[in-house]
DNA sequence: TTTTTAAATGCAACAAAGTTGCGTTTTATT
DNA sequence: AATAAAACGCAACTTTGTTGCATTTAAAAA
């Protein structure tokens, strides 16, 4: 992998996600950081923080792209295959890292990775 | 709900989605499309299409949002919640509507729907 | 069939989201 | 301290999605 760097904008960025309990868009960080950077360094810090598996995009079920940080339960190669909960009301977005879904893989198909979101109302919604 | 019309262009866009193999985003549509109609009543004719329960939305892994036919088992309610599979590679989004994963439902969530993705390789990429 | 009414459309204008190129700054190695 | 390239800001651009409004059109009513 390319080297990559510590900056500023990475590490607060970096800790916006881990200190949230919830998984933030681009939007919303770009909000909470405002004079911190431009628009343009959060989605290129975003990119690269994803890049090194340090945090892991979500795709909501309207589109929008969410970013959370990894949990890496041992210190190698971790997978996120976990599922997702997101509230259709306060649109918050939270990973169910316990929540561990079974099914049949179907034939023909290689699958490398699974997204699975849950929706409806969150603890605080409901 | 209220009283919708049958149009050239949601019948044409309709069959476009009825007859593709694979689900279709609003640019696929528009350019299957070209001159039918004005790109914002492609916008328009999809918001009709899911809200009379004829077609679903599927929001893939990067956040684009696709639309695939809706397969009605019995004549009344049915449920979108069946997998689908994300190429990496070509990009194509497809119902898996015979896997049918199982899990445990996270207390103190009230899940709604599901939205269950998986990504890797499709059959013709493979 | 003709009339009527509201749904649907096209178009323009706008807003939001994401990308790219490039000159400058900054990190980290030498 | 000097160096190299990663990262940045900024401007310009593309793509995607939304809104208002005058006009057209589908379907019910007369
Ligand atoms: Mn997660
Ligand atoms: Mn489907
Ligand atoms: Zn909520
Ligand atoms: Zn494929």
């Amino acid at each position: 992998m390319k080297n990559t760097r510590n900056t500023i904008a990475k590490s607060a960025i970096l800790e916006l996600i881990k200190n949230s309990e919830v998984a933030l868009s681009h939007a919303e960080i770009q909000k909470m950081n405002q004079e911190l950077c431009d628009r343009v360094t959060i989605y290129r810090v975003l990119d690269r923080l994803v890049a090194e598996d340090v945090i892991h995009k979500i795709a909501t079920p309207d589109g929008t792209i969410k970013y959370a940080a990894c949990h890496h339960h041992d210190n190698h190669h971790h997978t996120h295959n976990h599922v997702h909960f997101s509230c259709e009301k306060c649109h918050s977005v939270t990973c169910l890292d316990s929540v561990e879904p079974s099914f049949n893989v179907p034939k023909n198909y290689l699958v490398k990775q699974v997204n699975f979101t849950l929706s409806g109302l969150c603890p605080d919604c409901i």
